[in-house]
DNA sequence: TTTTGCACTCCCCGCCATGGGGTGCTAAAT
DNA sequence: ATTTAGCACCCCATGGCGGGGAGTGCAAAA
């Protein structure tokens, strides 16, 4: 890959004006031309003279022109040097931080956070939004109980991390009666309470094989039950750790308008798999990181920018968020929209302890 | 509303070439014309005669012409008739059958389960599918259960209706001791179990107040915290009770292509509430119902046909499902593939007792 | 180094002609 | 009394053409 343009190679001249046709060009979405361009930047410069200017950033693989005689664009290079050096970011008005604010008042439990954190990005920026949920690295088993359905239908809870509670129901070969199913979990929660999940899977046949003959006869069958209980936990591992909202809002952006590349764009929002690549990618980035067009190596999202932000509580990354639009955007709002929302979300995070 | 064409009032032939030109619509999605019909159909008209037909069918509002010389295209109320009446439904073959009987072999949890009746419909129709999930009517609290998280934070454990588990934590106001979260839920299990969940949430106040000052110190606190664990169990009843999968089926079905008329059509999808209105008036229907185009009464759908079955298991109706398409749909082929599904689902719900 | 002037390019738009697929009607044929 | 043939007509889609507009690059002047 190139490297990209440090704005240190560029007379302030050629800056301003490379600027000032970017931001026309976010404006209204049409090739800007000399003309226009003398007119509009305040240097007082003949469009001969900015066509000079423009002819040496087309070399530099900062413009392009859609055909000889329109007017220059951005390319992802552009853009890149835009946002990385020429940007001054809005301030957002009271009114966008305090529905930002009222909107991940931490008032119920994670999923529904995580979900309105992330239509309020779509809502706010007219494109669409994502959020990551938050994926412990570690799970630790905290607590195991098991609660009788009838005789040999099970229901087993795992609590996990402080607050996620998973549960499943599980069948037995026999009956089981409620003071050995209590029996059971407190034995096995004076082995496995505080340990990381993956190692009591790993863990529990080994460790319980060997015991299994020394205890009694119904500890066998909670073995073999624990067993089956773990199991089922790795099987039903979600993998829907995406929120996505307001991809409609993608359908009136006027440059997107091409179907087919709208379709695609929307099947790899439901594959998933693409889009949780690329935010992994930023979840160390400390603070927003932008991908802009190619720049992000999935071709479904040549002509579209992701802007994203690691959300954190206490230090630790636990997700990332962000808005997907057109590369054509207005960079300068929505990135303090991201950026405050992934701060916001940390801290409502934060105090539903 | 003009009341529906009846296939008596209609000549056998009228019949013959109405239901050539559906076919020849659903087919390539052209308007027909008479030269093409009468080459078409086997009836050895000429193309003069079958003007003459198709000039009657117009009349009757069964067909119309996009702009006078253009040939005729059916209108709802001629779907209407041809599904209806003139409709000979497809043999599915039984690598169909086979496709889904496996995706709905009952292996994993009621909304896995009905997640994937949903991308099915979608995968095989190449349309959108929808499935709305079960929502009984009446949810028969069957057990209660609190674990203790630490002293002052409890997981309340819900079990309704044989299979559902809700959890939620609930913070108290003072310790509880795991003795007394014991003593609490059997004496609920007792007066509450096997009660509809509306009538413990109405009663548990009168109830349990009334008896406030004859039990013990401990019992007044779990009254207290009865009350905030059903309460908080009101406010968390989803409403996220459709599942839609395959809508970018929808954007490359040609007639549909207008972008503006495909976001509204999204969007209600999102809303949910449109369709779902639709969906629960095809819940007492008795098997198959379609909906086509302006029928629906919901102007998204104009251009749009659902065809729905609901779902029963033991004679009790529990959902609905369906697809979405075009009105110029195969409703040959959807029609048994959603019947069957919904066949299928409801066994699959069964057995899985 | 900047500007002016100029030739040139390419798209967009409106215009027109054309052809094809279709219609309705009337009059003839069965 | 139907059905058919013939005919005039309609309207859309296509393609070629011309002009206008916005823009460019280059060379020569400022």
């Amino acid at each position: 890959m190139v490297s990209n343009i440090d704005s240190s190679q560029l007379s302030e001249r050629s800056l301003r004006l490379f600027k000032s046709l970017v931001e026309h060009f976010i404006e209204d979405g049409m090739p800007v031309g000399s003309r226009t361009l003398a007119r509009d930047s305040k240097l007082n410069l003949s469009p001969a003279t900015i066509r000079n200017v423009m002819a040496d950033l087309e070399a530099l693989g900062l413009l392009n022109s859609p055909h000889i005689s329109a007017g220059r664009v951005p390319t992802a290079r552009g853009y890149r040097l835009f946002v990385d050096s020429l940007l001054s970011v809005d301030h957002l008005d009271t009114t966008e931080v305090d529905q930002i604010a009222r909107e991940l008042a931490p008032k119920d439990d994670v999923p529904a956070l995580m979900q309105r954190a992330s239509s309020m990005l779509s809502d706010i920026t007219r494109l669409a939004g994502v959020v990551m949920l938050p994926r412990p690295e570690q799970s630790r088993l905290r607590q195991i109980e098991f609660v009788a359905l009838s005789a040999r239908r099970i229901l087993v809870i795992l609590v996990v991390n402080e607050r996620e509670v998973q549960n499943r129901i599980i069948n037995t070969a026999r009956d089981f009666s409620p003071a050995e199913l209590r029996e059971v979990s407190n034995y096995l929660n004076e082995i496995f309470a505080g340990k990381e999940l993956n190692y009591v899977r790993a863990t529990i046949l080994d460790e319980l094989e060997k015991m299994k003959e020394q205890v009694n006869q119904s500890m066998q069958a909670a073995i073999e039950m624990a067993q089956t209980a773990f199991d089922a936990e790795a099987t039903t591992e979600p993998d829907d750790d995406l929120l996505f909202s307001g991809q409609t809002n993608l359908m009136d952006v006027a440059e997107l308008a091409d179907i087919d590349r709208l379709k695609k764009l929307f099947e790899s929002f439901n594959q998933k798999r693409d889009i949780l690549h690329l935010l992994e990618q930023a979840i160390n980035a400390d603070g927003i990181q932008i991908f802009i067009g190619e720049e992000s190596g999935y071709d479904v999202l040549d002509n579209y920018s992701v802007v994203t932000a690691p959300y954190e509580v206490g230090g630790q990354m636990l997700g990332v968020l962000g808005v997907i639009g057109p590369t054509r955007m207005h960079y300068e709002r929505v990135i303090p929209i991201v950026d405050l929302t992934a701060r916001m979300l940390g801290c409502a995070l934060n105090t539903r302890n």
